[in-house]
DNA sequence: AAAAAAC
């Protein structure tokens, strides 16, 4: 019996080699598609999903937010369709024979984009549907023969009793997003849907971050023999994403973002709040503060929606202020920083707001601002997460007489008092390195944004403007990030009102 | 306390 220790090398954890999609019984077609879209490699949820959904069992497949879900249940369902594939221009040889159901229009659209893609050397077609538009091009592309329908519940159910599609050959039904499509909100129309689609063999796949228990146990009722994929617990959010609680008055809740997307250089960033109102507001006054900003929320119009999205996606604007249309699934490419204006009411909404950073391996921050009123709501976050979650403050230079203060924790022993300076979180940086953690995204697509640049910790306009970097070939900058359109000093100049 | 999803 030996008792000598194994060397360090010895011990140290190999990481598994991650399978390649090409070790899969897949088309050609679809390999080819795969690798145009840049993968080689699976991801966990990949790699256990995909081998089972071929094998066609039903699937409940939970996995952390940006580790690519959409592509586990895609791909092995094109698949099995292209047994059946062909290439005749008749309708009637392109019967729905597959249902993928979204929660909002903009993650419909987001999955209808990744499903084509993946199925543009076939001779699948694939469509998608949603409210707020024209039914009438809908109609035409169903109507043309569709075996892959992407949908929002209700535009559904109107070409379905529009008779625009039929779904007595659907063989697989998706809910993306599936523990939200199975909630008191969307239940009714999801059983309405699913009346429709005939009895029996049918394959059925949910796929989520966020599982409770008692949707688990719903779940269970509208699946046969399903096997459970769970490459992470449950409600697990992404190890990318590092999370931030700030102690805070409602007053200075903006100004607190300003601060921290200069100080810690942040490029682009969601703000989620609780209502659409709200989001109309904290849009509306983040532009009187010159920052390039879109809204996001069921109060616009869908050409609105869209518009404010690609503008975001393409770096036209920095900052989106949404409500939870756009907390799940959306995938917007190295976004680096989501900020909780509001603390979601639920807890899994809070899982998947800040699931839109830290996406495929790049890394994120979430800040999320908490007031006194919210210490249930934190308590429920800390809860389901698993985690605690450090909670700090932000100084403003301020001279303005304040209220009371009220912010959360304020009268109780300090939990985890941190001063949200730039340095306090840079814990791998020496004290000798006070240089704010910088979240570059892997292609920086700004020519400044390498610059060096003098953080200032001052929260005054005055600090803020002598630390641009003014040359004559380049307009003053306040920050790499932030490009006003109007002078700061004049927008920022006493605060914000109450 | 809200949002989302059909017209």
């Amino acid at each position: 019996m030996t008792t000598e220790p194994l060397a360090p090398t010895a011990v140290a954890e190999q990481a598994p080699i991650p399978a390649r999609f090409d070790t899969l019984p897949l088309d050609a077609k679809l390999l080819r598609a795969v690798d145009d879209q840049g993968y080689a490699t699976m991801t966990p949820i990949q790699a256990k999903a995909i081998p089972v959904v071929l094998s066609g069992r039903d699937v409940m497949g939970a996995a952390q937010t940006g580790t690519g879900k959409t592509a586990a249940f895609s791909i092995p369902l094109l698949q099995k369709m292209m047994r059946h594939e062909n290439s005749s221009t008749s309708p009637a040889r392109h019967p729905v024979r597959a249902v993928v159901l979204a929660p909002t229009r903009e993650l419909a659209d987001q999955v209808a984009n990744n499903v084509k893609a993946y199925a543009k050397h076939t001779n699948l077609r694939a469509a998608v549907v949603f409210g707020g538009v024209d039914m009438k091009p809908q109609t035409l592309e169903l109507k043309a023969g569709v075996e892959i329908l992407i949908a929002t519940p209700g535009r559904l159910l109107d070409h379905i009793e529009a008779k625009n599609c039929v779904l007595n050959q659907v063989e697989y039904v998706v809910l993306d997003e599936a523990d939200r499509m199975l909630d008191i909100g969307f239940l009714p129309d999801l059983q309405r849907i699913l009346s429709y689609l005939p009895k029996g063999n049918r394959q059925t796949l949910l796929f989520s971050a966020t599982f409770s228990p008692e949707i688990k146990r719903l779940a269970g009722s509208y699946l046969q023999d399903p096997e459970l994929i769970e490459v992470a617990r449950p409600n697990a959010t992404a190890s990318t994403v590092e999370q931030l609680f700030i102690s805070c008055v409602d007053d200075d809740k903006r100004r607190i973002i300003l601060k921290m997307l200069r100080d810690r250089e942040i490029k682009q960033a969601i703000i989620f709040v609780n209502s659409k109102l709200g989001a109309a507001r904290l849009a509306r006054s983040f532009e009187r503060d010159g920052l390039r900003t879109a809204a996001l929320h069921g109060d616009k119009s869908q050409d609105e929606r869209l518009k404010s999205l690609a503008a975001f996606k393409a770096g036209e604007v920095d900052l989106l202020v949404a409500t939870d249309v756009a907390a799940r699934g959306l995938d917007i490419a190295d976004l680096p920083a989501v900020f909780n204006f509001d603390v979601p009411f639920n807890a899994e909404d809070y899982v998947h707001r800040i699931g839109r950073t830290g996406r495929a391996g790049a890394s994120g921050i979430a800040v999320t601002m908490v007031t006194r009123d919210d210490a249930r709501l934190v308590g429920d976050i800390e809860k389901l997460i698993k985690k605690t979650i450090e909670l700090g403050t932000v100084e403003l230079e301020d001279d303005r007489p304040r209220r009371a203060p009220r912010s959360y924790d304020a009268d109780a022993e300090p939990r985890r008092p941190v001063e949200v300076a730039p340095r306090a979180y840079a814990e791998s940086a020496p004290r000798s390195a006070p240089a704010p953690r910088r979240h570059e995204p892997r292609q920086s697509r700004d020519p400044f944004f390498d610059k060096p640049y003098e953080a200032t910790v001052s929260d005054s306009p005055a600090a803020w403007e002598k630390s641009a970097p003014a040359t004559a070939s380049a307009p003053a900058r306040v920050s790499p990030n932030i490009r006003p359109k109007r002078k700061l000093a004049s927008l920022l100049g006493g605060g914000p009102k109450a």
